[in-house]
DNA sequence: TATTGTTATACTCTATAACTATA
DNA sequence: TATAGTTATAGAGTATAACAATA
């Protein structure tokens, strides 16, 4: 539950929150995503699937037909990983490995009906919990942290460069 | 370097970053944390600690004498997982460990000189990749952000209670 | 010869259990 | 009997290497 990462260290309850480590972003980012994404979790749960299976349903979704290197290519993830990640999901009937017609070696996999349903239920309840945790900087907090976070993401690389900040 | 965590998926440098997914907060927050986090790391490589080292440092810097459980506690980590964290930062020559005439059960660790000077510069360092990661949102965004994420993690818990948000 | 899916394996990180010494 | 530190072990999560089928 609790952990400490590379780049610092990550804090439950504690008892005593030490207050150099508030002040850090990386110690804020990790924790308050460790915070949501417990939350989700937790949510999830009753649809046996957990965040990364979420996301993999939303992506096969997008687009079709998706082969499993196509999906892993999408979330930027091994395809060893995937293939785990698909035999949940289909263990659970929330999508089929069908082979591709057109190049053998590809399996298409498919969303099935019920993995669609699957998917709006549980984006709604992921949603409700990620709205539930904004709460308390309000709607326009929310907005304002949302952008920020895009901004940073979106921006250069942090690393290379020298020691000063380039304005 | 790329993962995908139970409450989303982390990307690195995607070809098509999902538009569905940066939106997500969670996302947002974990991409977030893992690029910082990447830069935090490469810094600290100098002084061969990473951020879980640093905080280490920070928090037996924080008060005197701190036997191993109590950093542990500090910290929120395992005891066990505290020995190797130790043991690294022994290996370096920034903490001794020394036994208590109070209680021999416990060790009381202590910064060195080196530790000290370490803790110092790697502080430094960190919080020179801080501010050039939040650069890009400026002064006021950066101050912003570090507030909504304080006032994220001192509210209460996001799980329990029922469906809707109660205001 | 390269690519897709798969399996087996290893590696990292952390927690759990058991052991020792102290209290 | 409980606590602090340690060690050994196991578990989750991911990546790497090797293999079969296909291109």
């Amino acid at each position: 539950m609790l952990t400490i990462s590379s780049s610092g260290i990550v804090l439950g309850m504690l008892e005593s929150p030490p207050e150099p480590l508030l002040s850090r972003v990386g110690y804020l980012l990790k924790h308050a995503q460790l915070r949501l994404s417990a939350a989700i979790a937790e949510a999830l749960a009753p649809f046996g699937i957990d965040g990364r299976g979420l996301a993999v349903l939303l992506v096969l979704s997008t687009e079709y037909p998706m082969s499993q290197l196509e999906a892993a290519g999408r979330l930027n993830v091994d395809r060893t990983t995937m293939v785990a990640l698909i035999d949940g999901l289909e263990d659970k009937g929330y999508v089929v490995r069908r082979r591709s017609t057109e190049d053998r070696r590809k399996n298409v996999v498919e969303l099935t009906d019920s993995g669609r349903d699957c998917l709006h239920r549980a984006e709604e309840a992921r949603a409700r919990v990620e709205r539930r945790f904004l709460a308390p900087i309000g709607q326009e907090g929310a907005d304002r942290l949302i952008r920020d976070l895009q901004v940073l993401l979106t921006s250069g690389d942090v690393e290379g460069g020298g020691d000063r900040e380039e304005a």
